[in-house]
DNA sequence: CTACGAACCTGCCTGC
DNA sequence: TGCAGGCAGGTTCGTA
């Protein structure tokens, strides 16, 4: 599961084999994902064109003429392409044929993800909730700074909350906090402007590098081409407890908010 | 409001 | 070898 750049670069492998293209047919082999596939989705996009695939937080949205269908890679799914015939794997829970041939297949071993159909985006109960997209003009410092005055809440967890910023999940949360020097222990609303001004643009600028690099080599996370991508060599905390800080040299310590492990530098994070 | 745990699942790794 | 336990990228929901 991938974080907001592997969704990013799902959407850009995605695309150009789809936008303009056909649906020709989608097989919902295994509905049960986070919620229940709507078991009239195959008879709703059958035949329709896909109009743009975009992105809205860590979803995917594939736009038909009479509505979208919303996708969730929850923590273990992906969508990849083919474009030549192969066996099914264990967990491909759908396969959408397209009419250039290609076929599209969700696989996701936990099935955290979900498929989804809404005529209006904006106001579905999913996405209407969101914050701002860390990479658009209205996420600043100062955006942090007020949302996070009166909150006693961690500074990572504060990073972590839909509600307030999307797509910064446990990976990019930490490297995030790593590179501005902050604990991520630190109650979010006694985080000064001036740190929080200097957080927002290592943000942007983490993901976009992330973007740029084809996202992070996870456990199983490939891009729609079944590749792996290349941030992971650039992490700096995640998944590092014990090991030296590439700064300093002290061991990297891990402890656990909102019962997620965060790992970061005693040493450089103050 | 906040804060925390549970829930939704499987796979993989570690230690006994 | 086997098995139990813990852990993993996310998010919602219920209870205190």
């Amino acid at each position: 599961m991938p974080e907001l750049p592997e969704v990013e670069t799902t959407r850009r492998g995605l695309a150009p084999h789809v936008v303009g293209q056909h649906i020709t047919q989608l097989k919902v082999r295994e509905s049960r994902l986070r919620w229940p596939v709507p078991a009239d989705l195959p008879a709703l996009v059958a035949g329709q064109p896909v109009l743009s695939l975009t992105r809205r937080a860590k979803y995917l949205l594939f736009q038909l003429p009479h509505g979208y269908l919303l996708s969730h890679l929850g923590m273990s799914g992906s969508w990849r392409v083919l474009t030549e015939p192969a066996p099914l794997r264990t967990h491909d829970h759908l396969v959408i044929t397209m009419s250039n041939a290609c076929e599209l297949r969700y696989h996701d071993p936990r099935r955290f993800g979900c498929l989804l159909w809404t005529t209006e985006p904006d106001e579905h109960a999913l996405l209407r909730v969101l914050g701002p997209e860390p990479l658009a003009e209205q996420f600043d410092g100062d955006y942090l700074f007020q949302r996070s005055r009166g909150k006693s809440a961690p500074i990572k967890t504060f990073l972590m909350d839909n509600h307030v910023v999307v797509g910064v999940g446990n990976i990019y949360a930490q490297e995030a906090l790593f590179l501005a020097g902050i604990r991520p222990g630190i109650a979010a609303g006694r985080v000064t402007r001036a740190r929080y001004q200097a957080l927002a643009e290592i943000i942007r600028k983490v993901l976009s590098e992330a973007i740029q690099q084809g996202g992070t080599t996870l456990r199983d996370f490939v891009n729609s081409d079944g590749e792996p991508g290349y941030f992971a060599q650039q992490l700096r905390v995640y998944g590092r407890e014990g090991l030296p800080c590439h700064i300093c040299q002290t061991p990297i310590k891990s402890l656990k908010h909102a019962n997620r492990t965060t790992s970061y530098c005693p040493q450089c994070q103050q």
